[in-house]
This record gives C-alpha cells, structure tokens and sequence, in this order.
RNA sequence: GGGUCGGUAGCUCAGCGGUAGAGCACUCGGCUUUUAACCGAUUGGCCCUGGGUUCGAUCCCCAGCCGACCCA
C-alpha cells in the first residue's frame, strides 16, 4: 500500500500519534497558554551569563526545529514566529514534573516538526545558548510528514512555490519577504489615510472590463446566466466615485490580465490606484515622489537601495524627462520633425526598430522606440513624461503639446513601476477615444477597450479636473526585497498542475 | 510562441548502455552540556510520462508533461 512516495517516514509518525493516544495525550489538542514569545525571552535575557539559571517559570510553544538527544538529556529547538530558544529536557526533571514514562515518550514518539508546549525555568547553559529548563511539556501537533534537509533546506524552485508552507518553515528570508510586504501595503494605507484618501472597493466582477490595455478573464454568472469579466484595473469605478463628490480615493487591491507568466508579470497581481480632484499630473508626480520615499525610508530606514547588484538612490527629487526627448537623445528620433508618418517609420526603421512598418502613427512609433531602446536604461527613479495620445485613451491631452497627452510613467530599475495622467474629463473627447480603441479592437486587437456607456454618462454629469495614478505593488515589492522574479513576493503564484 | 537547461530516496545532489549511489533525515543500539551533536548498524527508488533503438535503457533517439532562465 505505498504507492505515495516516503509513505514509509508517514506510517512511522502516524503510529507515533497513535501511541500518544494509547498513553492518553491527544496529539491534536485545544490550545496553550504560553507567557513569552522566543525573542521575548532571548531579549529579557540577553545578560544572563552561561550557567545563570532563574526560578521564573515560563511557557512557550512553538515548533521542533531539531532535536539532539542523548541517554537522559536532550536539546531541542523550539521556533515560534520570531524567533527560537533552546528547551533543556533533563530525564530527571521532566520525570519528576510530569511521571516515569514523560521522558521517554519525548524522546521516541515527537519528531522536527512537531509542535511543542513546554513550561519551565530559564537556564543559559555552559556553552552559552539560553534555554528553557523544563519541567512540564505538552504535545501539541504531531506532524506527519518531515520536513526538508536541516541543512540544505529546500531549493527546488517548483517545490517552493507548490509547497510555499513547507518554503515558509524552512527558509526564514521567505518569511521576511512577506513580512515586509505586509509592512509595505500597511505603511501604505497609512500614508494615504492620513492625508485624507478613503478607501474605496470597486467591482471585480464586471459585465466589461476597462480602465487598462489587456485581456481579461471570463468568468460566468449561472443565476443571471450572463458573461462577467475580472476587472483588469480600478481606474473606471474610482473616477465614478470622483464623479459623485469624493476628492480623494485610492483602492488597493487585486487586478487579473489574462496574459503570459514572466519574472515581471503574475496573471493575478496588486494594484493601488489613487485619484485626487483639482489636481493634474504633475500633483500626482510629487505624491508619487513623497509616498514612494516615505514608506521605503520607513520600511528599510533607507532610500540607498541594491536591486539585483545595482545601485539604486531614491534620494528626491526624482529626474523628470519626456518620451520624446528620451527617444531624440537616445535614437536621434525627433517625434516633431515628421510631416507624414512613412518619414517617421523609415527613421525608425533606420533606427534599428524592427516591424517600424507595423505602428500606424508617429504617436505609436515614439512609444515603441522608447519602449525598445530607452526603458532599459532607466535605472535610477526617472518619471517619463507626456506620453502619444495614441496609447493614453484615458489621460487628458497634453495643454500645449500636440499628439500628446499629460500623462507620466515612472520608472525604477528598467521597470516601470507607475502610471498616472491628468485624467480626461472631457465627455466628449473620450468618447472619440474609446470609439478609436474600439476600432482597434474590431480589427483584432484584443487588448483595446471597449466603449463604456456608462462611464460617459458619468463623465456627462461632470468631474472635475482630476490627477489620478496607479503602481504595482509586487514591483514595488521586488524593488524593497531585492526579488528577481515576481512569484517570489507573491505567496502563492500561478503555476500549471504538476500533472498535466 | 521560440531557444537553452533541468526533473534520480523525505531533502540536497552524484552517476551511467550491464544488480541504483552519497550526505542529511528516518529506524534500531549507545550516550547528562548539545547546537549541521557524536559513534555503530540498518532501512528507504515507476531514475517525470509514453513510444522507439538495443540482447539489455535511469542513461541514446522521438514525442509529451512540469519547472527555471533568456528571447518575442
């Protein structure tokens, strides 16, 4: 009957539950009262020299790390969130604390891994690690199956993120990267709840996505019996709610694009969009600027960061440069010196932009040679400024420069890590925009947007001038933790099934 | 989508056209100051899947699955 592989170390732990049951201890109980957490103690007793004992009892819980066991002694580690400390099991004691068999049941029937309850005094020993000198210990989770190699751990990248449990109990950097991006979306919110933004949560499901360039999932709605979409961003909604009185919104939350899986890209990733009213894109470039700097000094101590060996200063004020100059300084590419769009292509092409031929305006070309040859070089924090229109159907145009909008992408490490505009509150201007993407879309291209009615009814009613922007988390995550690829920042990304 | 690399014991990894290997873990024995504890003895395998070539395939060939990285 083992087909499962180490089915065998399974059976072994299994009947050791089964002989606590015999002996009377659920190997599964209710709950422990414990006093101190490890660091706690490792703190309070930082000064306790070796062989220093002190009659204060405590209890702590956590999980078998190791187990050295000797005759009538044995030390085990003993991990609890923070932290570890060493449980002195002396034969004698435990005996004397909880019975004949208490040692010898300790010493055969737990294993790493287990969780363990354990009462007593504090002890640092003669090679000077502090201990708890237990009297009285508890079982409380027999584990069944072992864990990865002490030493090794596990690095086999597939198991870690099939099995991010087993990855989080065994290497303690991965817990890190999830403690700070906890930190991160706290500080966050804070920043942005201190300064007057409300928080608001928009539809995922919704009957058409927009407010993005990308595929969406379909889902289906059974009792309506009707096709949903997962939203692909939260721009649309938010601006409704600028439209109904609120000045200041943010939601920070899930997004899903139905696209590939890269070290960049999860299908399903967190957003943070924040609107403000009365304010236009260059507001938005300061309080990308200052919530950026704020929550990393706060986070790291820090805005001198190393991503992936290069040096990276957030140090403000941020350079500001346009697209159109990027790509004229970089590629000798003027976006103003084009009568036609043949011109533009040809230049291009001469550039070294492969398929020049293939971007139906001089608007679309400037985004794909900046996209091509400058994004790259964009490693210290640069906003890029004043995007073609042709690529911003949401962002306002640009007020003195024609073809573009006010819109700005920032940039840290090669990477874009926000977006932002004056937003286009022109009902009528966005309407014609939305009609050129949809004529995108009926010829083929999938990741245009559709018209939403809805949306232009709202904008008809008037909003104000408003600034809005959106950043990705998880690269803002990766920037603060150094991570290569995405799915090491997101607990559980998307992977195929093992089998087919 | 294309290319490169990988998948062997619970974990980390060797191996090679001819009975499948190590370290750690596990099990058993010994041990009251260990911290990768130690000493001794064991146990543990659909060598990713399916076809082929071959007397014989974990190994060579083909196809697939899963993953990593690079490119689009």
């Amino acid at each position: 009957m083992t087909h499962r592989p180490g089915e065998e170390l399974r059976q072994q732990r299994l009947e050791k539950a089964h002989q606590w049951r015999q002996a009377g201890v659920n190997p599964y109980p209710y709950r422990y009262e414990r006093t101190h957490h490890t660091v706690e103690l490792q703190k309070q007793y930082h000064d306790l020299a070796p062989g220093g004992e002190v009659a204060t009892t405590v209890r702590v819980a956590g999980r078998i790390m190791a187990r050295r066991v000797f005759g009538k002694l044995a030390f085990f580690t003993l991990r609890d969130e923070h932290g570890t400390i060493q449980l002195y099991l002396e034969k004698q004691r435990i005996q004397a604390g909880m019975g004949e068999a208490a040692f010898e049941q300790l010493k055969q029937w737990t294993d790493v891994g287990d969780f363990l309850g354990a009462e007593g005094t504090i002890k640092r020993t003669e090679k000077g690690e502090l201990s708890v000198y237990v009297q009285r210990y508890e079982l409380l989770t027999k584990s069944l199956l072992p864990l990865p190699d002490k030493w090794h751990g596990l690095t086999d990248v597939e198991k870690r993120y099939r099995q991010r449990y087993v990855d989080l109990i065994v290497n303690p950097d991965v817990r890190d990267i999830f403690r700070k991006r906890a930190k991160l979306v706290q500080l966050t919110r804070r920043y942005l709840d201190e300064r007057g933004f409300l928080e608001m949560e928009t539809p995922v499901l919704q009957p058409q996505a927009g407010g993005a360039e990308a595929r969406p999932f379909i889902t289906h709605h059974n009792a309506l019996d009707m096709d949903l979409y997962l939203r692909i961003a939260t721009e649309l909604h938010l601006k409704r709610l600028v439209v109904g009185g609120f000045e200041k919104v943010y939601e920070l939350g899930r997004i899903f694009r139905n696209e590939g899986v890269s070290t960049r890209h999860n299908p399903e990733f967190t957003s943070i969009e924040v609107y403000q009213a009365y304010a236009d894109y260059t507001d938005m470039m300061q309080l990308t600027e200052d919530l950026i700097t704020t929550v990393t000094q706060e986070l790291l101590g820090t805005l001198q960061l190393t991503y992936q060996g290069q040096a990276i200063d957030l140090t403000p004020p941020w350079r500001r440069v346009t697209m159109v100059d990027l790509v004229r300084d970089k590629t000798g590419w003027d976006f103003y010196k084009f009568d036609t769009l043949e011109q533009g292509q040809k230049a291009a092409q001469q550039c070294g932009l492969i398929n020049a031929d293939e971007h139906d305006s001089l608007g679309r070309l400037l985004n794909a040679l900046f996209e091509e040859f400058c994004e790259v070089d964009l490693v210290q924090p640069t906003f890029v400024l004043d995007f073609p229109v042709e690529v911003s159907p949401l962002a306002k145009k640009h007020r003195t420069q024609p073809g573009l909008v006010e819109r700005f992408e920032l940039f840290i490490a090669g990477r874009e890590l926000a977006n932002s505009f004056s937003e286009l509150t022109d009902p009528i201007d966005q309407r014609e925009r939305f009609e050129q993407q949809a004529a995108r879309r009926a010829a083929g291209d999938l990741e245009a947007h559709g018209v939403d009615e809805d949306f232009l009814t709202a904008l008809e009613y008037g909003m104000p001038p408003t600034g809005g922007m959106g950043l990705g988390i998880d690269r803002w995550v990766m920037l603060v933790t150094d991570a290569a690829s995405i799915r090491e920042v997101i607990p559980f990304p998307l992977l195929k099934p093992e089998h087919g």
